[in-house]
DNA sequence: ATGGTGGAGATTCCA
C-alpha cells in the first residue's frame, strides 16, 4: 500500500469539481493540493469530497483569487496558513500526516505569477514574486529518523533550461528568467530540498505540468514549461517510487490549464 | 511584434 500524493492548480475548485472528482474516481490518491481554488472557505465543497472519502479537508481560502486547499483520506493536522511578503493572500498551507509509521510534514504553496514585465522596478508582481521567493529560504525540508517533509504546488517558475519548450526564447518571459530560475534553485538548495520530478530523468527530456490557454492548439504547439513541482526532504528519496504527469488531464472537457502530477512513495 | 484564452465578479483584474 504506497502513500500518493496529487498536487493540481485547479483555476476554480467550483467549476472544475467534475474534473477533480474524475481525477479522485480514477486516481485515488491519498491525499491530493490544490491551487488556485478562486473560493472562500465559507462555499468550499466540502460534501462533495467527503462523499469520495475525503474526509479530512484543510483550507486557506479567499474571495475569487488564490486560494490553497490540502484534501486526505488519511487524517490531517492543520500546522500553519502563513502569509508571505506581509500581504493578505492564501498561498500557502502546511499540514501534518502519517504514512508508514512516520509523520509527513507537507506544504501546499502558490507562489505569485509575477506579471508580465521582468523588471521589479516598474512591475510590483515581479518584485513580489521575488520576495516571495527569497522569503521560501525559511522553509526547511525537516527531517529526522521518524519525521519527512514534502513540498508540492504551482510554484510559477520553470527552473531548467529543459522545462520549457524553448529556453532561448523564454528568457526574458516571467516564469523563466535567470533571476527567478538562480534564485528559486538557490532557495530549493538551501532548504535542503530535492526536485523529485527530475531525480530520475534523463536532463534533456522535456517536462511540463502547464499549457496555455492561449494556444490555439496546445497539444500540437506543445508549448508547455514545468511549474508545478514535487520536492522532499532527503530521507524520502528511497521511498520514492516515481511519479506521474498526468498530461491527458489537459485534455479533458474546460480543463484547467495546469495538469495533477501524482507522486508514489513505498511508506505504508 | 502582437495577441491569443479563461475565471471571477463586477463592468476590470488576474493568470
Amino acid at each position: 500500500m504506497p502513500f500518493t500524493l496529487a498536487t493540481w492548480n485547479i483555476n476554480s475548485v467550483r467549476l472544475r469539481m467534475p474534473l477533480v472528482e474524475r481525477l479522485l474516481a480514477e486516481r485515488a490518491p491519498d491525499v491530493l493540493c490544490l491551487q488556485e481554488t478562486k473560493c472562500p472557505d465559507d462555499l468550499f465543497p466540502f460534501d462533495a469530497f467527503r462523499g469520495l472519502g475525503y474526509q479530512h479537508i484543510a483550507i486557506f481560502g479567499q474571495k475569487g483569487y488564490h486560494g490553497v486547499a490540502t484534501v486526505s483520506r488519511r487524517p490531517l493536522e492543520v500546522v500553519e496558513k502563513r502569509r508571505f511578503c506581509g500581504i493578505e493572500d492564501s498561498r500557502h498551507l502546511s499540514v501534518r500526516v502519517s504514512a508508514g509509521g512516520r509523520s509527513i510534514l507537507l506544504h501546499n504553496f502558490y507562489v505569485p505569477a509575477g506579471g508580465d514585465e521582468p523588471d521589479p522596478e516598474i512591475n510590483w508582481k515581479f518584485r513580489h514574486k521575488l520576495d516571495f521567493v527569497a522569503e521560501m529560504n525559511a522553509v526547511r525540508a525537516e527531517q529526522d529518523d521518524f519525521s519527512s517533509s514534502i513540498l508540492v504546488g504551482d510554484l510559477n517558475i520553470a527552473p531548467l533550461e529543459h522545462d520549457v519548450w524553448s529556453h532561448k526564447q523564454l528568457l526574458k518571459i516571467v516564469s523563466h528568467t535567470p533571476v527567478e530560475t538562480e534564485s528559486f534553485e538557490a532557495m530549493r538548495k538551501a532548504g535542503e530540498w530535492v526536485d523529485l520530478m527530475r531525480l530520475n530523468v534523463p536532463y534533456e527530456q522535456k517536462l511540463y505540468t502547464w499549457w496555455s490557454y492561449r494556444a490555439q492548439d496546445w497539444q500540437a504547439s506543445d508549448r508547455g514549461r514545468r511549474l508545478d513541482h514535487v520536492w522532499s526532504s532527503a530521507n524520502l528519496v528511497p521511498p520514492f517510487a516515481g511519479y506521474e504527469i498526468l498530461r491527458e488531464a489537459r485534455g479533458w472537457e474546460r480543463p484547467s490549464d495546469h495538469v495533477p502530477v501524482i507522486a508514489r512513495f513505498d511508506l505504508d
